[in-house]
DNA sequence: CTGAAAGCGCTTACAG
DNA sequence: CTGAAAGCGCTTACAG
C-alpha cells in the first residue's frame, strides 16, 4: 500500500513550514498575509502531487467531521429513499457528506444509532423520530449538536423541524371527496402514535364534520405485514358496504387496499373511490391511476438541509430555529372520478 | 457543550495509565496479563461514566475507520434500496458502519465519490460500477483497499464480485415463454454497456435460438425519462403487431411497458404476455400480477458483505477472492398465463 | 509574513 | 503486570 502523502512531505519538498501550507490550503492565505506567489506555488505543487489532507486528522483537531447523520425510517421506502437522495446531493454541494441509517421506527434501535453517530462525531442530525425519542434529541441539543426533525416533530422539543402540513393536506383531500359527492368516506390509518398520523386523522375528521357526514376510521396494526394488512382490509371493506370512498393514510396502506379491492373484485372508482396519502410512481402507471396527496419531496429535502446548515453555521448562542410546514399537493387522477 | 470524557480522564480518575485502560478496552487484558480485578474495575468504571472512546482518534492511530463505502447506482431505486438496507444491517453486526452514495451510473461522479471515500479512509468498498471504472477500482486494489463489485463485474479487474447469474436467469425466463408456446418474444433493454445487460440479452438470444424462433430486440436510451420510454414503447408495440410476449430487462422498463400497453388498450396476457427482470412489490398487487425474475436480495447482500469481510480480515498477501454468481428465481404470475 | 510547538485522543512498541 | 513516550496528520495560538 503506497504511503499517503502528508502535509509534512509537502512541507519538506517545498522547504517551508507545515503551518504555512495549512493556512494556504484552508483559504487563510490572505488573512495570514502570505504572499500570492507563495500561495500559488504551494497550490500548484499540492495539485501536482495530488496531495489530499487526511480528513481524520483534520477532524480530530478541528472537532468537525463535515458529516451529517440522516436517520430515516427505512431507506428502502420509496419516500425516504427519494428524500435521502436529494439531501445527499444538496449536502454534497455544501461540502457535507451524509451518513444514513434506517431507524425502522424502533426507539431502541434509534437510540443506539444516535450513540453510534455521536461516536463518529457527526456535525448535525436530520431525524425522522420514532415516538419516545424526546430525551435523546434533547440530549443532542444540550450538547450543542444541531438537530432537524423531519417528517414529524416531537412535542416539547424546541428545535428546527420540516414537516408536511399534514392537517391541511388531509383536510383538503377529504374535502375534495365530499365536494365530489362522496358521503361515506372511510379513513384507513396505522395505529401508531406519531404526529403526522395524528394530524392526518384530525384533518379528515374536521372535513367530514364540516360536510355533516359521519366519520369511519379503521386502524391497522403498525407491525402487520403486507398480507395481514390485505386481510384486515378485506374484512373491513366487506362489512362496510355503504362506504363509497376510502382515504388511505399512507401509500403502503393504499397498496394493501388496492390488493384487497382486487380480491373482492370491486372496481375503482365505480364501487369505491380511493385516495392515498403520499404519492408513488406506480399510482400513475396502472389504471385506474390513483388520486394522491403528494409530498413535495425535493422541497422537503431542501428545507431540511437548509435548516440544518443554518444551525451549523450559527455561532454558539445565535441559533435560529426553523419550524416549517410545507404544503402538499393534491394530484387528482382517475380513482376519484365521479 | 459538555466536554466529552477522554481516556486520560478515566486514567486520572482511576490513577492508572492510559495504556492499561486502552488495553483493557480493546480486549487485550489477557494478552497483556492484566489482572482480572483491574480489568473488571476499569470496565465497571467506564460503563458507569458512560465513556465512549473517540473513534476519530482511534481511526487516526490505527488507520482503520470501520466504515464501508457502499456505492449503488441510485439509492432511491427499489432494488438498491433493499440491498442497501440489508447490507447496512449485516455490516452493523460485524461492527462496520456503512456510508452510501448514489453513482447515477455516471463515471465522473463515481470517480469523485471514490476519491471522497478515500479521503474519509473507508476500510473497504462495495461498488456497482459504471462502465469505465476499471482503472479506478484497480487503483484501490493497488493501494491495498478491498473492493467487492456488485450487480456487475468489470472485465480485467481481478477482485471479488457478487452478481446474479444473469445469463441463466434470462435464458430460463425466455425458455419458460417458449415452452408456454409464445412465438414472437421481444426483448426490451437499455442501451447501456454493462455486463448484466449484456448477459441478459445473450441469455434471451440463446433461448430464442434454441426454440428456433426469431429474436426481436428493442433498445431504449438509458438517459430517457419515464414518459419518453413510454412513448418509445408505444411506437414499438404498435408496429410489432405479431409480438405475443415481451421480456423487459429491468422492472422500470416493465413499468413503462405496462403504461404503454394501457395507453394502447391492450390486455395482458390475452394480447401480449409480459415478464420483467427484477421483481417489484407492485408486481404482486395489481392485476394481472406480473411474472418476474426475482433477484434474491438478501442473499446478494449477504454474499457481498461476506466477501468484503473476508478481504478485510485477510492479512496482506493472503487475499481470498470470491467470485459469486447467484441464481435468480422465476416467479410465475398471471401476466404469462396462457 | 513565517515557523516551532502544543494539542486533538487514541494506540502500541519498548522498557522495566 | 504496568507506564512513559512517541506517533497518527492535522490546526492554530503564540512569538518573532
Amino acid at each position: 500500500m503506497a504511503k499517503r502523502l502528508s502535509i509534512r512531505d509537502i512541507a519538506n519538498e517545498l522547504q517551508i513550514s507545515k503551518t504555512t501550507i495549512s493556512f494556504i490550503l484552508n483559504g487563510k492565505a490572505k488573512e495570514k498575509r502570505i504572499s500570492d506567489e507563495l500561495a500559488e506555488k504551494v497550490m500548484k505543487h499540492v495539485a501536482q502531487r495530488a496531495y489530499k489532507p487526511n480528513q481524520l486528522a483534520k477532524s480530530l483537531s478541528t472537532g468537525k467531521t463535515m458529516m451529517i447523520g440522516l436517520m430515516v425510517e427505512n431507506i428502502s421506502d420509496y419516500f425516504f429513499a427519494q428524500v435521502a437522495y436529494h439531501i445527499e446531493e444538496l449536502a454534497y454541494q455544501h461540502g457535507y457528506r451524509i451518513i444514513y441509517c434506517s431507524t425502522d421506527n424502533d426507539l431502541h434501535k434509534t437510540q443506539e444509532l444516535i450513540s453510534m453517530f455521536r461516536e463518529r462525531h457527526v456535525d448535525g442530525y436530520i431525524i425522522t423520530a420514532p415516538a419516545g425519542l424526546e430525551k435523546d434529541v434533547q440530549g443532542l441539543l444540550d450538547d450543542g449538536l444541531p438537530v432537524v426533525l423531519f417528517d414529524r416533530y416531537l412535542k416539547g422539543v424546541d428545535t428546527s423541524y420540516v414537516i408536511l402540513d399534514n392537517y391541511k393536506a388531509s383536510y383538503d383531500a377529504t374535502k375534495y371527496l365530499t365536494d365530489q359527492g362522496f358521503e361515506n368516506i372511510a379513513f384507513v390509518e396505522l395505529d401508531s402514535d406519531q404526529s403526522q398520523m395524528h394530524d392526518r386523522r384530525e384533518g379528515y375528521l374536521q372535513a367530514v364534520a364540516d360536510a355533516h357526514l359521519a366519520p369511519l376510521i379503521k386502524k391497522i396494526p403498525f407491525t402487520s405485514d403486507f398480507d395481514q394488512k390485505v386481510k384486515e382490509l378485506v374484512k373491513f371493506i366487506r362489512k362496510s358496504e355503504d362506504v363509497d370512498a376510502i382515504f388511505f393514510a399512507t401509500n403502503y396502506l393504499a397498496f394493501s387496499g388496492i390488493k384487497a379491492l382486487n380480491q373482492l373484485k370491486m372496481h375503482t372508482p365505480q364501487d369505491v373511490a380511493i385516495v392515498a396519502f403520499d404519492d408513488h410512481e406506480v399510482f400513475n402507471i396502472y389504471s385506474p391511476t390513483v388520486t394522491a396527496v403528494a409530498q413535495p419531496i425535493k422541497k422537503l429535502a431542501q428545507q431540511s438541509i437548509n435548516a440544518l446548515l443554518k444551525m451549523l453555521d450559527a455561532k454558539d448562542g445565535t441559533q435560529t430555529l426553523e419550524k416549517i410546514e410545507v404544503a402538499a399537493e393534491l394530484i387528482i387522477r382517475d380513482s376519484t372520478k365521479v
